[in-house]
DNA sequence: TGTTAGCACTCAATAAATGTGAGTGCTAAA
DNA sequence: TTTAGCACTCACATTTATTGAGTGCTAACA
């Protein structure tokens, strides 16, 4: 059987229908509703047709027609206008974020707020992961209560700061730190071995008298710190929308699924060519979202991937608009990035 | 009429199967289950006197009967036992807390989902506000892209990090940080007026040379920086309880107000004496709170409140565990950041 | 040959009728 | 004072009827 251009259409207006109604879509609907100059009758036998072809579910006998996610797929891939976001929007959504502009984090927490706001569906964004972490300098100074603090910044401007339990006056501390400063200062996350980092081992035994044990512990700190300069996070807004679309069992399934958060970033990483990503209902392989749709795009920094903005909602979502509005956003936070870390201002 | 022994045992009774069940507690059930030796009709009768008194009610005729806000109250105040918790739950406890001891920020996010693992609700947690937060170091970092990285180091070592939209040359970033580290190091946040930062002017003009709106900018910066060390964030982990004793409408309005943490910081901050404080029903002032309860505790430094952690549960919640919980958790709190900020280790 | 009016049929959802049982209050006897 | 006994209440569950939106099929029509 052919999907002429009369299905197509027939198909679209149900679809469309059923993305304002997520009610079943009956035959007299569509023939009453879009001017197809067809009756019911006519409507039906290609419904008939359309289910036969997989893109149509019928709950029960009596009931209307659903979309099958071959339809959503079709929709999304062949079928699917592109949405046009208002000027004032886009203006609102300038003004958010720049108002951040020189809070990395804030931007991201913004980020997410927007997205969500503008789908009214739960968001996702995790923090960047700048493959480019160049460290600027190393601090370490000495805190009261016996603890240290070791102080990294990256070229980029990400201050990494985690304490050291061990005592330091603040002559030693002041030595040690520039050590630790002297050795990776310039060098890039990504090439600090633990060799290097063990490489200061002998310059700080000669200069500070230190137990061999504590000795072993600063290193071991400062690498772990080094690591944990790359470690992203991931910001969940509005999660309480799966209410909307979901009962109450399944919407504290999908409540604890994005509780892991671990699970969560590998399911956003998993595709992550430059566009826009659609995965809709059984298309998704985790147990959870099978019922969902999960649109994502990553934001980059300097043409590399940096990290991942999506949203989860109900397979009957608005598609052109989330898609439009992560597009939008992704791009923004792409431009905020640049001028944040490369560029002055590109204007 | 007397709230007498007699009566008192029954409606223990009565609080007691209704915090295990739920539902609605009949006469039967209360004369069997526990020995008190008296035939349904007798409770019965009692029952309508403590309905009478204001401590029970009766949804319908002829269903049993639940304990009213007044009998939570008074079973809060003057019934309840106190639960002891296991010495397996606090060993986790103790290894889970300590753990991540020096990161502050995993210290009070941990604490926030131990307390709602331990009670199986709603669990939230505010940063610690440390009115003695006493700047150790300031530091100013030249940055890629027009920006520079300015670093407040407290002497408990909370660290605050605030990019500035300003080009400097590694030099005079360094000038200036010294600068801004001389006026301000030794002193406390609190002691830091908008004069002291304006003291910085005159030297700072002599030794750079900066337009007179950058330096301007400068100054407001700095203040803001030190304005927001003093900023708390509160977390809130396992919201998603709440759509166990709730319907989803209300459980989407309790999302809403949790979302909105300035009134959820006002609404903790209110009571602030040292023990365990609970808010039953009614008894709260937000409406929608008035058929939960809210169990707050304050946690210390010093001797002084520095934060606040709290559960919100039902109001047929085991009052007696979760006081018990709560108390445990912010003594280790309070040991913990003792240990972290003020002394080396008092064991 | 494609379209459509017409009709019998299906079945979820709603409403109405009915039964059940857990719970009550009251009374009278122990 | 306590309690057995009984009539009464009323939410909840179950059954039964009603409704109506939707279907598929057929036969007539352009």
């Amino acid at each position: 059987m052919e999907l002429n251009e009369r299905k197509l259409r027939i198909l679209q207006a149900i679809i469309d229908e059923y993305m304002g109604t997520a009610e079943p879509v009956g035959s007299r609907v569509i023939s009453k509703k879009n001017n197809l100059g067809l009756s019911s009758a006519t409507i039906r036998n290609e419904m008939a047709d359309l289910e036969e072809m997989g893109f149509l579910i019928q709950p029960h006998t009596s009931a209307g027609r659903v979309p099958s996610d071959a339809a959503y797929r079709y929709y999304v891939n062949s079928m699917m206008k592109r949405y046009k976001i208002g000027v004032k929007t886009i203006e609102q959504l300038q003004l958010a974020l720049e108002q951040k502009i020189n809070q990395l984090d804030s931007i991201i927490k913004k980020a997410s707020h927007i997205t969500s706001a503008l789908t009214d569906y739960t968001a996702f964004i995790t923090t960047p992961e700048l493959k480019i972490n160049c460290v600027k300098k190393c601090e370490l100074v000495n805190l009261s209560g016996g603890c240290s603090l070791l102080i990294i910044i990256t070229q980029a401007g990400i201050v990494k700061n985690k304490i050291l339990t061990l005592s330091l006056d603040d002559n030693s501390a002041a030595v040690l730190g520039e050590i630790i400063n002297k050795t990776l200062c310039g060098l890039c996350t990504n090439d600090i071995t633990f060799d290097i980092i063990q490489s200061m081992q002998n310059e700080i035994s000669d200069k500070l008298h230190l137990p061999p044990k504590a000795l072993i512990n600063i290193l071991d700190f400062v690498y772990e710190a080094i690591e944990e300069l790359d470690d992203t996070d991931i910001y969940i807004e509005n999660a309480k929308s799966i209410l909307k679309y979901n009962d109450i069992e399944k919407a504290q399934k999908m409540f604890t699924f994005l509780e892991d958060k671990k699970n969560l970033k590998k399911l956003i990483k998993s595709d992550s060519d430059d566009k826009v990503n659609i995965k809709i209902g059984s298309e998704n392989e985790v147990e959870e979202l099978k019922d969902c749709s999960l649109v994502t795009v990553n934001y980059s920094l300097n043409n590399k991937t940096a990290g991942h903005l999506g949203v989860i909602g109900p397979k009957r979502m608005n598609y052109a608009k989330v898609v439009a509005s992560l597009d939008c956003i992704s791009k923004y936070i792409d431009k905020i990035l640049y001028q944040l870390y490369i560029g002055e201002s590109e204007e």
